[in-house]
DNA sequence: GCAAAAGTGTTGGAGATACACCCATGA
DNA sequence: TCATGGGTGTATCTCCAACACTTTTGC
């Protein structure tokens, strides 16, 4: 009841409508975002910002997502889910834009793959240490990085970051990096084995100078399930 | 990649933008949406819809949702959450239309309310009775049930749904309508109690030829909590 | 006194936690 | 042979589920 009536329109009104999209790799440094910016104009620097983009006409949301996504990183096929929809009517200095906001995961291939190629203007970022980010963007990252830490604990969301082929030290690293948290080795073993979503390859991965790791495969990759 | 780049536009595009809300509610048949329609035009009658409208040009998405709520059913401080937006680009027939879904819930008085009142066009259904609605409205009542579910295990979310003072058995059968499944009474108040977010009022409900219940009352009115 | 809902404890089992040592490898 | 991460089992505890009878009231 804060709005008075002569704020909203009795015709249907037009809005300029965006995806962002948050994209989480796990890297060295750990849980990484891509960013991206506009090349500097007038010898001023653009802001860092998430991938994203207007949505077509006749465009799905999600297919606006992915499209975005595959334009501006070249990668297509990585988990993406619905984040929120942000709609201050300041947001944007200049138009009204409301954006609804993305989340996708990449597996380790993709996070390098994005990692090698010359372009300045994308570039991964520890999520701690990011810039500064244009407009609300670092509130979107904020709610992204919460609900994908929700989703660890009754979700397999987890193998989104990894290979089909990982080793379970490998998978304890994800759940630690977005836990932020040291896990027990013998129980987290134990229960992620339980939960029955994974399956030996038979195969062991040699890796330094130790006792190679077995290594596993998610029963049903690209899919994530409701776990308990 | 399933879009060819003509579908999108280099410009930014406009599009009309809306909010639709699933109220719910707790009756004496279990849970109830609450649904509008329009007058009947040319004799034919308007199909049965969420409460929505579309967001004024400078109206936070928020405000928008809680100043539709307002005008179409009189209620302004119930709890609202957005849902998920809803953006198929032929989901309605005469123009792109995206809709941002809230859900609401609302205790029983204002539920009482809403039914006393003579307008004929706002009426509660029971939610595995509702008539076909406008659109995709039925796919966001079944997403709206399944979140209001899923919070139930995680949150305080169903103190919503009651009365300022309540008893335990109340509280009970708000928990047994949402999951569809009857609850152990011993279980279920030392579960509650343990979770140290409710007190009791000292006064007791007369309420028919049996023993009185306690009253009970939230300590965090209006607010929402993860709890576990 | 009887019908109807309120209120109350104990026990057993499942799953989580805490914890320490041996194994296989490369250097 | 040593440094490094891989791999394993047991005891305990906590939480959840199952379960039945007494209490208070109105009629």
């Amino acid at each position: 009841m804060t709005t008075p009536t002569e704020l909203r329109s009795t015709a249907p009104w037009l809005v300029h409508v965006s995806t962002d999209i948050v994209v989480f790799g796990i890297g060295h440094t750990g849980l990484q975002v891509l960013l991206r910016r506009h090349p500097p104009r007038d010898g001023v620097a653009a802001p860092w910002a998430l991938p994203g983009g207007y949505v077509g006409p006749v465009e799905h949301l999600d297919r606006s997502a992915e499209h975005t996504l595959a334009q501006q990183t070249g990668v297509d096929d990585v988990y993406l889910e619905q984040l929120y929809t942000f709609g201050r009517p300041d947001r944007h200095p200049a138009s009204r834009v409301i954006t609804v906001a993305y989340y996708a995961l990449m597996p380790p291939r993709r996070v390098q793959e994005i990692r090698a190629r010359p372009t300045p203007e994308v570039r991964w970022y520890p999520i701690d240490r990011m810039p500064d980010l244009y407009l609300d963007h670092t509130d979107i990252v904020v709610l992204a990085r919460r609900r994908l830490e929700a989703k660890l604990a009754y979700s397999t969301i987890a193998f989104q970051l990894l290979a089909a082929e990982f080793t379970l030290s490998e998978l304890q690293q994800v759940y630690e990096i977005i836990l932020c948290e040291k896990l027990d080795k013998r129980n987290f073993r134990k229960r992620i084995l339980a939960l029955d979503c994974i399956e030996e390859t038979g195969r062991k991965r040699r890796d330094g100078s130790h006792r190679p790791a077995g290594l596993y495969r998610y029963k049903s990759p690209g899919e994530v399930h409701f776990i308990k």
